[in-house]
RNA sequence: GCCGGUGUAGCUCAGCUGGCUAGAGCAGCUGAUUUGUAAUCAGCAGGUCGUGGGUUCGAGUCCCUCCACCGGCUCCA
């Protein structure tokens, strides 16, 4: 017998050899009907596992995050078991689960596929499921293993295989299926109702660019075709607030293939919502010490070959700027970090004057590569909210946690509760990635996850993400289809002040060099306002939209009155518009809606006798008859609860 | 940059397997209407079908080039 614990605490003793399916069984018939896949001792097995010693089970059904993950790794064997079947002679190579569905990398040789084919595969993926087949894993030796491979030419395979170790080689079958793999699966294919493949995507092999590349196709799977629709159906929904859509709709901004890709062209809408949210920042970036610094948009070849920048990204940069003089070289500005430093050289500093925290709107441009552009999100040119941190080691501390505070106050104000603070470090196999001393990035590193910790910040660790001067925090927010997108940043920095040769004169009378901290609490407009978009689906807070509220006159009569409420809204410090066009009150709330304007107000006879307003709110909502000063008040008092000062 | 897809009027879309002068709604303009909480009516105008080439008696439709966009990969200072 074995003691079996599971999750609750309870304690059941089986015979060994008993399975998670039994144990499941043995607590409820529903539970055994529902168990798609099960951990012991928190390693992933299989239901059918026998399990041999004491230990700690749980049991993981389609609510589970581990059983969808059984459920779409199971998936992504079917696909491969139908595209098998159906391209003879393709070679495997991974199919894991992913957050949302599954995919599979395969090498397809010979053949073309596209999303045409996608039917056949998906009718013949479902075929196999209903026949209910057990998914079993099998223990195989590394030179069996290398063997089968090898008979089918599967290099891949062979690869991932000469790269374990001999003892803990599993293939999992089902049918007539096998392949490599640890397992997590479903009981049996039966469970899987609905089969759906998404898209194709070239995959490089190992995630190496310079490796073969695969195609990779991409589905979805669920135990009911109910919850396929409403995946189907929710896709659809956050399609809707897609930014660049609405974008588009509220004329905010718009790209020219003639200006050039990746080059936004802010309409005058999306300029003022900008223009909004840098007088937002800067009112904290002064209250928290920060002056405005402005450095030109282009800056000599030398400025980025001292701060490293060149060696790295020269080749990835808009090339070179000759003028009609010899041996003159000017760069796009691609960061703003070396004209800071030149500011802060422009004067020796003393340690009474640190920290200096040099602020900027600066305007940015990168060659990204043209796949890679989308929207807002990537782009080539852009602005960042960036500011530069000069201070003493001492001083590293309560400034980085200083400016975590101030990015959670921007995150707030803008109704951002979602994300993730990601602690970016070095990758430790990759040294030739970084610059600098291994010392110092120890202490940025340390310093980082300290002040982190210090601000009880949730965060994760993510190796192979720091800049390549030095470890960043930054803030990750998910936008409308889920995909994480960097916003806020905040980094530490020892090599820039090495390499621009920064130094303050120490209470010792000595020279001493500064530490940097660099940091965009927005990251940079463009992105932000993307991801604010997708968040609210353009309807922004009240005190950054920038139409609050809408006028709408009933009739010719009753423009003047409209006009007399617009300047009186104004003295009130209320955005506003009129419509006065000839069209029915009807048609003009309609479009107010469809433009997102939080408040319409209604003038016609009565409220011009009664000198009152009629109140509607965005949705429908109407807030009934009063004066003009009632609704400043209101809107106001809503303006106060979401924007408050920094300190 | 790579893989796959898409490109018809300012916007959203129709145009079957190639066949006369390429359609609709919204937006625009003109006129009528003076309007009470999500579209008043009528008329007019608007497209060398992303670009360049090719196949064909004939191309929006088929093939190729390039451009842009979309979904991924890689990259992201």
């Amino acid at each position: 017998m074995i003691k079996v614990t599971l999750p609750d605490g309870a304690v059941k003793e089986v015979s060994k050899g008993t399975t998670p399916f039994e144990v499941a069984q043995s607590i409820s018939e529903g539970l055994a009907r529902n168990v798609i896949s099960a951990s012991y001792n928190q390693k992933t097995i299989e239901t059918s596992t026998p399990l041999e010693t004491d230990g700690m089970l749980t049991l993981y059904t389609w609510n589970d995050d581990e059983g969808k993950k059984a459920f779409w790794h199971s998936s992504a064997h079917l696909l491969a078991q139908a595209i098998e079947q159906l391209y003879p002679g393709v070679n495997l190579t991974i199919g894991p689960a992913i957050e949302q569905g599954f995919y599979y990398d395969i090498d397809f040789k010979e053949h073309a596929i596209s999303e045409k084919d996608f039917a056949a595969i998906e009718k013949r993926a479902l075929e196999i499921a209903r026949e209910k087949h057990e998914f079993k894993m099998r223990s195989v030796s590394k030179a069996d293993a290398l063997d089968f491979y090898k008979t089918q030419d599967n290099l891949f395979k062979v690869e991932l295989i000469e790269n374990l170790t001999d003892g803990d080689i599993t293939f999992c079958d089902h049918s007539n299926f096998t392949d490599l793999c640890r397992g997590g699966h479903l009981p049996n294919t039966g469970f899987i109702k609905a089969f759906k493949l998404l898209s194709i995507a070239g995959a490089y092999w190992r995630g190496d660019e310079n490796k073969p590349q695969l195609t990779r196709v991409y589905g979805i799977s669920f135990p009911k075709q109910k919850e396929l629709t409403q995946y189907l159906e929710r896709i659809e929904e956050a399609k809707k607030r897609d930014h660049r859509k609405l974008g588009k709709e509220l004329e905010l901004f718009t790209f020219s293939p003639k200006v050039g890709q990746g080059l936004p062209l802010w309409l005058p809408k999306g300029a003022a919502l900008r223009e909004r949210l840098e007088t937002f920042l800067k009112k904290a970036q002064k209250e928290a010490g920060y002056e405005m610094v402005v450095t030109p948009h282009i800056g000599q070849k030398e400025l980025y070959v001292t701060s490293g920048h060149y060696a790295k990204y020269g080749e990835d940069s808009f090339q070179p700027i000759h003028t009609p003089k010899e041996d003159e070289e000017f760069l796009l500005k691609p960061m703003n970090c070396p004209h800071h430093c030149e500011i802060y050289k422009h004067s020796p500093s003393s340690y009474k004057d640190l920290p200096k925290r040099f602020a900027e709107f600066g305007t940015v441009y990168r060659y990204e590569q043209s796949g890679e552009l989308h929207g807002l999100t990537r782009v080539r040119g852009f602005t960042q909210d960036d500011a530069h941190i000069f201070c003493t080691q001492d001083q590293l501390l309560e400034e980085f946690e200083n400016v975590i505070d101030l990015t959670l106050y921007v995150l707030g104000s803008l109704g951002f509760e979602d994300f993730t603070a990601q602690v970016s470090v070095r990758d430790p196999h990759k040294p030739e990635k970084y610059i600098g001393e291994v010392a110092n990035w120890e202490k940025a590193e340390e310093a980082i996850i300290t002040a982190a910790k210090n601000k009880g910040l949730t965060y994760v660790i993510e190796e192979g993400e720091a800049a390549f001067y030095g470890p960043k925090l930054d803030f990750m927010i998910k936008d409308a289809l889920g995909r994480k997108w960097q916003l806020g940043t905040i980094q530490v920095d020892y090599n820039l002040p090495e390499r621009f040769d920064l130094q303050y004169k120490g209470s010792d009378n000595e020279n001493h060099r500064p530490v940097m901290i660099h940091r965009a609490p927005f990251g940079s407009l463009e992105r932000f306002i993307a991801l604010l978009l997708e968040h609210t689906g353009g309807n922004f807070p009240l005190w950054l939209i920038p139409v609050q509220a809408i006028v709408l006159p009933i009739s010719e009569k009753h423009e003047k009155y409209a006009e007399k409420v617009l300047k009186s809204l104004e003295n009130h410090e209320i955005r506003g518009l009129i419509d006065a066009r000839n069209e029915t009150v009807g048609k003009k709330i309609r479009e107010a809606e469809m433009k997102k304007v939080p408040l319409m107000i209604v003038v016609g006879e009565q409220e011009e006798n009664a000198n009152q307003i009629s109140v509607r709110k965005h949705g429908g909502e109407s807030l009934g008859s009063m004066d003009i000063e009632s609704f400043a008040e209101i809107i106001n008092e809503e303006i106060k609860q979401t924007l408050k000062s920094f300190k």
